[in-house]
DNA sequence: CTGGGAATGTTATATTGTAACATCGAGATG
DNA sequence: CATCTCGATGTTACAATATAACATTCCCAG
């Protein structure tokens, strides 16, 4: 499978000089496959379904990789990992996160990142990066 | 030792019918104690030099006590746990994390509020409550 | 004083993430 | 082409964080 992802991936790489082997391309399908953010677990289950020996290093390893390149984002309070809907330059995930589906909408406001940035000044404090999870009832799940 | 910490925590438990015992009490009184964020097993340590027997569970049924009394915030990125700063109505934090001497500031910014409440509200989002964690450079570690 | 629910004790185990070192392999260089 | 080198991978073991499950104790309302 070469989706229009993993083209898309590979030619960012390409650009910075880093390596997106085929084991890395393979965890980033399967991150990019599932509509809710998968564990470094369930990764590795479905990794070995083409790769039998893959253990717990291989797909941290390749998540760090990828997180580096910012094609996939870490959710810190789920412990998980999910595609970033749109790669390009690295940057802070802002998301929405369904306590009832367990669907995921990332998004990006310059609003939330202004806010941020001037109370961060405000305290002298020099941002560089940050963790936005905003937990509650997607519009789905409300009705 | 009786702190006004101590003293207050059991004043806002007491009107809610919560009750702050001596072992939640104790885990209180070590997690603000200390200025830094303190992990679930170096609080355990330090519990177990007034409760030798206490275990992973004690320290985490405390720590889940003070979460919804909204003594204590978790932080989700370090996981760990720290004194909040004004305890009264459990509230969501935020918080300047710095990568140099650990030190953590809680903020309450109502701008950073208002954003993220705008934010959800455009995508149809009821958010119940939110991950704020600013990681940078703090005043003192930047010059 | 006693019944019942909350809190705690206790043991075991699940889940998430890293360390450490050997080996492999692709591209650079002579 | 040979081979060198460094990044990537294989492999084993383990560390760190968190929860399950069930027994026991304690507090207090009635």
């Amino acid at each position: 499978m070469s989706t229009r992802l993993a083209r898309n991936a590979e030619r960012l790489c390409r650009a910075r000089g880093a390596r997106l082997t085929r084991q890395r391309r393979s965890v980033l399908e399967i991150v990019a496959a599932s509509k809710r953010p998968l564990g470094a677990y369930e990764i590795l289950d479905a990794l070995r379904r083409e790769q039998p020996g893959a253990a717990p290093a291989t797909v941290y390893r390749a998540l760090d990789f990828l997180l580096e390149q910012g094609l996939v984002h870490r959710l810190e309070s789920l412990h998980s990992y999910i595609r970033c809907v749109h790669p390009g330059e690295p940057h802070p995930g802002q998301f929405l996160i369904c306590r009832d589906c367990g669907l995921v909408e990332e998004i990006e406001d310059p609003a939330i990142q202004r806010s941020i940035g001037r109370a961060a000044e405000h305290s002298g404090f020099q941002a560089s990066d940050e963790v936005i999870e905003i937990r509650g009832r997607c519009r789905g799940c409300a009705r």
